[in-house]
DNA sequence: CTATGTGAATTTATTCACAGCA
DNA sequence: TGCTGTGAATAAATTCACATAG
């Protein structure tokens, strides 16, 4: 294995390996090859030996790869070896649904607080977490929470995302349908759910 | 102007402008330059202008785009021209947000029905909707529903893909945490929250 | 005989740089 | 002069093909 700059599109789809392993780990599987791994996720072969193979690779020649081994491996590489808190900032309706979502348990991820600007819902529990007051966002550094969810109207987003990088985090996952400026250093994933939605009728045959 | 397949980039890409200009419309704007537009959004000036030059570009030299132009062009391009009828399948946490989202009104996309196997569910009203028995998914095609969302448990998705591809479904927006097998005429995208999520701390300095 | 890992070839996408129109 | 549109250059990602290890 020579130096290689590891590629986006590798460092996305890693995440998608992770799940069907843990599916599999679930299914009692213990060891698979990247056909059959390949198969089950609806992608190539070659794709994830290649992908694992800007790490060094991960498999044995003719066996395939253990299961357990591969998952902690990129596990590591996702840096979800250890617990991330949470911060969720707006509790509507996706909010409240994000609250609620078992999914982000599998890589490691916990909802530590919530916040709101609504005084009705500020001081309520959901799901075990009390809402909080949303103009006291700057104690997330006291609580060493690192990672937010912006869950808030649009025209609040910006301002929301100067408050929390101000607070300290330095991961963003966006739900806000906007562009929203931080420095360099802190890291922002936008999920427009109505844009992914968009770009479906152009790929619908013309009927 | 020669031809040119579609980068599938690019096709990602319009919606991005597209959100970009019906909020430049909403605040009273009428024309507006690639170098501006691509401050506004955070991309480059360059990639907006290589991007619309494959459909043979949109602008004026010197003067940049008319919006209301730009904005019925690139409509036409993703067949966001009519109203899409969405069927959302599965009224959980995330789908009952999803339900009340405000965003899919602006690229055209009216939920003109909702389904869930909960008997407590069926029958409800949730924001206007109807909720119906997903035992009866195959009336979609009379009511010539042709996109949807899936938002059910994992465990459900490849069967309820099954059951809504047989009642014409050309489009799906699954949320679900899972590859699902169609027929290569649908196209599916798929949002994977916890996934998304999952590869924010990779980008994350050390500390 | 099976399945990995990886250079090389190919395809795809981005960026540049500038001719040419308003 | 300002800004578009686009070939050409560069960069990035995917796919291939096969040597090699178990």
């Amino acid at each position: 294995m020579r130096y290689h700059r590891i590629p986006d599109e590798t460092i996305r789809r890693l995440p998608t390996y992770l799940r069907g392993l843990l599916f599999l780990t679930e299914q009692g599987q213990q060891n698979i090859s990247s056909r059959n791994l390949a198969d089950f996720l609806g992608v190539n072969s070659w794709q994830i030996r290649k992908d694992f193979s800007y790490f060094g690779g991960f498999g044995t020649p003719g066996r395939g790869y253990k299961i357990e081994n591969l998952t902690k491996q990129i596990n590591k590489i996702l840096k979800l070896d250890v617990v991330h808190k949470l911060a969720l900032i707006g509790v509507g309706n996706l909010g409240s649904a994000l609250l609620a979502y078992p999914g982000f348990q599998i890589y490691g991820f916990d909802i530590a607080a919530a916040f709101d600007t609504d005084p009705k819902k500020i001081g309520r529990k959901v799901k075990n977490i009390m809402i909080e007051d949303a103009s006291n966002l700057q104690m997330l550094k006291k609580r060493k929470i690192e990672l937010a969810i912006i869950a808030v109207p649009r025209d609040a987003a910006q301002q929301t995302a100067d408050a929390i990088v101000k607070a300290g985090i330095k991961g963003i996952l966006n739900f806000s349908p906007c562009y929203i400026t931080v420095p360099k250093k802190v890291k922002v994933i936008t999920v427009d759910i109505a844009m992914e939605l968009a770009r479906l009728p152009y790929y619908m045959p013309a009927s």
